[in-house]
This record gives structure tokens, sequence and C-alpha cells, in this order.
DNA sequence: TTTCAATTTGCATTCGAATGCAAAACTGCT
DNA sequence: AGCAGTTTTGCATTCGAATGCAAATTGAAA
């Protein structure tokens, strides 16, 4: 009954006799045997701060590189009940801003000993599945980058999974937020473009359910009226570069009159309104039309967009995302904190003085 | 000493007295208890080809709905030995067309009931500890579209860990791999750039070291060769777009008369030399200059740069692999495998007849 | 050298699901 | 009803590491 090491014939118990088997990896019992230790002075010496003594460690370390020991990850995560494991939710849909916080984030993660458990999420459904499948995989916790209803978080809530969200949150609900609040530099850029001489506008939004677009709507909006700017035409796109073009074209059929600025709420739609203004409608930006973004996507900055936008610290943000996390999973009922991050208006050639 | 389900005191013991603990997920001993049947029931009801009675199964599956129960991923790794997770490695370098290669195949992986445990990799040292961290979790395989060297992937073969390698491969070890061919589409597009009167050209090379580069450099000198096409330069880049551009400084440095034709082993690469090109050196593209690259990354098809170039079917390419992986986590010891997919070649407007 | 505290070590149990085996419950047939 | 054959069910064990507790060792003080 007692819990002798690896194999099942009692009878010829007690000596290492029992060879590795070939391609069996090796586990800490095998580790004990061969240094002639007990299992749990392995254990220990795999535990920083364990209580160990130097001899010890010496000899079982010696064991463990002869048989390429490393703890079972999940052996270790079914006793501790920490499986280290962060699930990370982006879109699928390549908004190439994703890409940039994905690996961010992974590699925050990987220094905090986490490691980031990938799902890709495109609808409602999807995430209805990725919820249940990191319940499932004992998840540390939820980095969520993408939608997420607030009944799906509240089963996470009551299953007590820590989750912080990147760029969204419920306004009514308690939760745990990295955001980017680019107000103060929307104001900035429009108090400029107002000085440019511009005072007709169009906004290429994004999808109405989107929390990013309507914020960013709402500043702009908000911003517009402040400096006397008016909003001629408004288009919904869908954060794609095929959108913003289509956007482009939707502002053109509501204001004959085309307007001398159009805000997209994106980058990537800024550069398909660029290319559609200057390629298939021959309006040349920033002479006859000024462009601006928000984001900060490394693409944007190409020599054939030189967009003006405002960009997000993605690095800092990704950083306080997973130091959030990582907090959360500690203390899991330590109080929700909100980390508002300032944009910063990157100056670029996609604006100029409004034409007369 | 028998198995009793959860709790310590064994003289209350027997009946359902303890009741679950706030905030303590439900097991399946939780689960047979509510329904009153054996642990083993509720295990062989998740689990799917088990022999169950369906009167059974519905009794379960009520009591399970009712605690929420999801068996235990790390728990159920443990005894059967397999993971469910596969490490993805892909460098963090943003090429662009990782990301959409990565998200492909987690999609691919999770439609396998596979999880992708997502490694970025930046250099050496990097996959040193990426395989040790992949190896305590027990990954059951490996997909690596990042750089590996042989030694490196030997450790992993002596572990019994499948490997699939997106994109390289090691011509001298036997390996499974997934692989984009194009020599066909080179020859097909440089003979066609022939017709067009192309004579002098310069290449745009990606670091030595990386396999894809060295292959796409190969099949393109062999095809320039083929169709008399001289090579006047060849530049060293790193798969950026400022590479591309720093490229074409170069090329221009090394050749005083500027080829009519560049080819850059990637479109982030083409992009940067054709904006320098025409941003920078006022260089008309595709007039002055012709340009291609190779992958189809999606913002190549933008209207600023409308490259031709030679698309590797990522699609097809990430569900090979997930299926080999698969295959192999079945049958470790099946013969090794490479599926070779051919490219296809991108009409766009970066190409046009020689100048005179 | 003895004694007592402090540090190390080992024992035995635990985490939660899967599974070989035997017992039990059905099934159909006479 | 009785019996063989099949399907379901439960029992007990297993996977590999962590840990509370007690035993053993070490070290220092007397």
């Amino acid at each position: 009954m007692a819990n002798n090491p690896p194999k099942k014939n009692p009878s010829e118990a007690d000596d290492n006799v029992i060879p590795l088997i070939k391609g069996r990896r090796a586990t800490s019992y095998d580790v004990a045997r061969l240094a002639g230790v007990s299992q749990s002075a392995v254990s220990r010496c795999f535990k920083p701060g364990a209580s160990i003594s130097g001899k010890m460690r010496e000899r079982v370390m010696k064991a463990a590189k002869e048989l390429e020991y490393q703890p079972n990850a999940i052996a270790r995560g079914l006793i501790t009940q920490r499986s280290n494991l962060v699930a990370v939710l982006v879109s699928g849909r390549l908004n190439l801003y994703y890409p940039e916080v994905l690996f961010k984030i992974t590699e925050e993660l990987s220094s905090a000993g986490l490691r980031a458990l990938l799902f890709t999420v495109d609808n409602e459904e999807d995430t209805e599945m990725v919820i249940e499948q990191a319940w499932q995989f004992q998840v540390d916790g939820v980095i969520s980058a993408s939608h997420m209803s607030q009944e799906q978080y509240k089963v996470l809530e009551k299953r007590q999974i820590p989750v912080v969200f990147f760029n969204r949150y419920f306004a009514d609900h308690p939760n745990t937020v990295v955001y980017c609040d680019p107000a103060e530099q929307v104001n900035e850029l429009l108090e400029q473009l107002q000085t440019l001489g511009h005072r007709r506008a169009a906004i290429i939004t994004g999808p109405s359910e989107n929390m990013v677009s309507r914020e960013r709507t709402r500043m702009v909006e908000d911003s517009l009226a402040k400096f006397g700017i008016e909003t001629v035409a408004q288009a919904q796109g869908d954060f794609t570069y095929e959108s913003g073009a289509a956007g482009l074209q939707d502002i053109k059929s509501q204001a004959k009159d085309l307007p001398s600025l159009v805000i997209c709420v994106n980058d990537m739609m800024a550069m398909g309104c660029m290319d559609e203004a200057q390629s298939v409608l021959g309006i040349s930006v920033p002479d006859e039309l000024s462009i601006i973004g928000f984001d900060g996507i490394g693409m944007g900055q190409f020599a054939s967009y030189e967009l003006t936008t405002i960009r997000q610290p993605i690095g800092r943000m990704s950083e306080a995302a997973v130091k959030m996390i990582t907090d959360r999973v500690e203390r899991p009922d330590q109080s929700h904190e909100k980390r508002v991050f300032e944009g910063a208006v990157i100056p670029g050639g996609s604006i100029a003085r409004a034409p007369t």
C-alpha cells in the first residue's frame, strides 16, 4: 500500500532493479533512487525557497541532470492547484494590432513564469467555447483582448478565474482593466487641425458594439464640437483596410462636398481610406484631404502612409496587464483596479493645412 | 486507505455530509455523489466512446451541469500521458507573416481538440529555454516556425516529442516538414519578366543563416541564370521593411547603373524597397523599376503597393502541419514525411516592361 | 560529553481523472 | 424460470509532484 516508487511487483522491491524503460521520462522517483534520497527531497530541490541543505541539492541536481529530469508541470499543477497557464484571448480577424499586443504579452508572461495558452475568438460562440476550454485547463487567469459579454464575464467571475481586460471594460460592473484613453491627444490633434483651417470633418467608426470604437468616436465627436469643426458625415467600418476604403466612398455619397478631414478610429481603416482617396478617387493626401488614425501600428509609419495617428503604449500596457493578472492570481479577493494610459500623438505626413 | 472521495475525517464518512466548499470547483467525485453513481461512471461519461448506458449518461450529465462540472484537463493529462498541448514556436520579430500562420494554426489545432501553447523565439538561447519549458509542460508536440538548431532538434527527438517544421528543415536529418517550394512560380514569373525586357536584376536576401532566405535566393539565382538575366547586385537584409529600404540603397551603391528589377525574398522587404525607391530616390515603380516579393502577406495587396509576389498557401500549410502533428502524436514511430506545397503567383502592379 | 534547539530529511497522503478487472445487471433464448 | 452471453457498473490503482508532520541529523552551548 505504501507508495513504493514506480513499478508493479512488490516482491522484488527495494533496489534499483527497474531500469528506465526506454523512452519513459524520468520522474522525481527516478532521480531520488539514483541520488539515494527520498522523492520529497527531489521535489524540494526544485522548489525555490524550500528547506534543503547544499549537499543534498548538489547530489540531487547531479542525478537530475544525468536523467535530464525536469519537474512535470502537469503533476505539479494538479497538486498545487496552479497551472501556470494564462489564457490569452485575441481576435483572429487580423487587425495587425493584435499580433503586436499578443507577442508582447506572451513575452511578459514568460518572464513571470507563466505560459500563454492562445485562443482566437471571432464571435460570441467562440468566446463561450473558449471559456469552457480555459476552465478545463485550469488556467490561472485570462487576459482578454477580444469581445466578451457581461454574462460570459460573470461566469468566469463565479468560477473565480481572474480576468484582465485589454482595452475594454464594463462600465457598470467591477473589473480589472488596462486601458488607453487618448482623449487628451484627440484634443491636441484636433486643435492643431482646427488651427490648420479644418472646419468640416467625417468619421469612420468601427462596429457599433465595439467599445473601443464607441469610445474613440465619442471622444472625436466631443472634440470636434469643442473646436467648432462640423461633422458632415459618419461611416461605419469594421476595423479592416477594406472597410476604410468603403468608408470613404460612403462619406462621399453622404456629403457631396467632401470634408477636408477624415478621422478613422483605427490605423488600418485610415490606410484603406488613404489608398482609396489617392489611388481610386484621385484625391491627394494630405493636400486635399487630411486623414488621421488610432493605434500606432508599425506599418502606419511606412513611407507610403506616414500616417498621423495616436499611439497606444502597447509595451507598457502589456506589462501592466501581466502584472495585474499575476497580482490577482496571488490575491484573488483584492479589489479591482483600472490602469489607464495616455496615448501619444505620432505626427505624420497625412495631415496638412485645409485646402481653401 | 481506500480512495474515499474528498475529505479528511474518516469517522463521519460515507454520506454527502460534506458540502461543496465555497469556491472549490466540482470534481468527478462531487458529480458522482450527487448523481449517486461511481466516479468511474462520471469519467466514462466524458470520454467519447466509453461504455455507458443512456440512462446513466443522462443522470450524470444532469448532475454535471448542475455543478458546472468540466473534467480537469490537468488531472486527465497526468493519467493519460497526453496534455493536449502543442507548443507553437514563432519568431517574435514582427514579420507580419507569422501572425497569419499563427492564427491559422491555432484555429486548426483547436478543431483537433488541441491547445496552442505559444512561445516567441528570437534567438538560440530562447529556443533552448522554450524546449525545456515545453518539456516541463509535457506538450504532445511542437510546431516550429522559428529557428532551431540541429542539436536542439535532437534533444526533442531523444525525448520523443514530435516536431513539425514549418518552412524549414534539416537536409541531412530525417524530419517532418511542411514546406512551400515556389521554384516553379519563380521560373514562371522571371520568364515573364524576361519577356518584358528585363536583363539586369538585383536581389535582396534575408539573413544568410536563414533557410527560407537561402532557398529562395538560390531559386532566384538559378532562374535568373536560366533566362539570361544578369545579377548586378545583391544586398542582405533581415526580412524587415527597413532592411528592404536599406537594401535598395546598398544595391545602388553596388551598381551605379541601377537594374530594372529587384527581387526581394519576402514581401516586407519588397515594400520597404518600393517605398525607398519612390519616396526617397524618386524612382517610379513599376515604370523605372520592377519589384517582386515572396509570401503573399495581406498588406502587400494594399493599393499603395499592389505587390507582385509569390504566395504561400498558408491555410493549407497550417492545416497540414496540424494534421501531421496529430498523426505523429498517435503514431510516434511512423516514418517522417515532408509535404511540399506549390506557391502561386499573385500578379500585381509592381512590375512592368523594362525601361529602355 | 551531554543537552536542547534548529535545521534537514523522509513518510505518507493528496490532487482529479482514467482504466483493467471483476462483479453486477441486463438481454435473449429455451 | 434458468442459463449463457453481453453490456454496464464499480473497485482499486495509477499518473508525478507537493507538503504537513514526525523522525533524524546537525550544530551550538554548557
